[in-house]
DNA sequence: TCTTGACCTCAAGTTAGGTTTAGAAATTAC
DNA sequence: GTAATTTCTAAACCTAACTTGAGGTCAAGA
């Protein structure tokens, strides 16, 4: 391999332990975009190797991979994220992951009431609707773990 | 409807707040039971408000329908979940959500760090392979945000 | 040159948790 | 008794994020 012409898809799926045919699917996604060498094959830079990880790392943070494209295309033509990219993008992510803590943390105060009370025949419960999603259906009052007419 | 003759799928969907078709197909992943009227409609028990209740809350907690039939199956034959059986459950849950906080607490504290470092040329960094699936795939080190020839 | 392994495309399959649709039968309301 | 709802089944469809398979091509080593 001539020291000019980029990395196969072998070697980038070998190097960020992704599968080379989740690389292919990320092309078709538009998470990057790999020329073609004379023989119709993909070819990669090794800035590519930083968007493969930070795909990786997205999604380790729950991010959907349109949601991760989205942050990609916010960067210069198929630059490799900067140190001051990373920065914003990344207070983004703590804040994603600092609403996810506090979800779940008054999930457990929630689930914590409940196994006091047994929680067996009550008409409205904390666990019920709860906190992230309230008001979301709009359906009216549900019972939880108990019927209305009991 | 006579007083015997237990709940129309409908009304139940009414009391849960779910759709008809979700409630067909938790009949056929287990969850619930009903019998049949003469004409071949389904009948069910105000017990199977709380089961259905009960799928509503494990499912809130991250638990999946066959995880959620096998708590439902551990209990007596169709048993509505008693005080005992809740406390039990609910101790589960609550252990389940306290890993998955801790869980989100370390990736909060990894990117803490690593929005400190830039952590563009590392050759390890926490982010990457992180703690909850450390080790799950065996195929040697990877490299995140960095290339290790760069 | 030959062979083997890596690569190509395109379509279909996978999992989870359902929803939608179609056509028919049962039930309820008037 | 008739009309309007509900309910029935079975199969197809949906999203996300990929994987698998079929059939064919490219590249690298002996």
């Amino acid at each position: 391999m001539a020291l000019n012409e980029g990395l196969s898809i072998g070697a980038l799926a070998q190097r960020t332990g992704l599968a080379v045919s989740a690389i292919r699917y990320y092309e078709t996604q538009g998470l990057i975009r790999p020329w073609r060498n004379t023989g119709g094959q993909r070819r990669f830079n090794r800035a590519d190797l930083r968007r493969l990880s930070f795909v990786m790392i997205a999604q380790q943070f729950g991010y959907t991979l349109p949601q991760i494209k989205q942050e990609l295309d916010r960067l210069p033509d198929g630059r490799t994220p900067t140190k001051g990219d990373w920065t914003r993008i990344s207070k983004s992510f703590r804040a994603t992951l600092d609403q996810r803590i506090a979800m779940l943390t008054r999930l457990r105060d929630d689930l914590d009431g409940c196994i006091g009370c047994g929680c067996l025949s009550l008409k409205a419960c904390a666990l019920y609707n709860p906190h992230d999603r309230a008001g979301e259906k709009g359906q009216g009052p549900r019972f939880l773990m108990g019927d209305p007419h009991g």
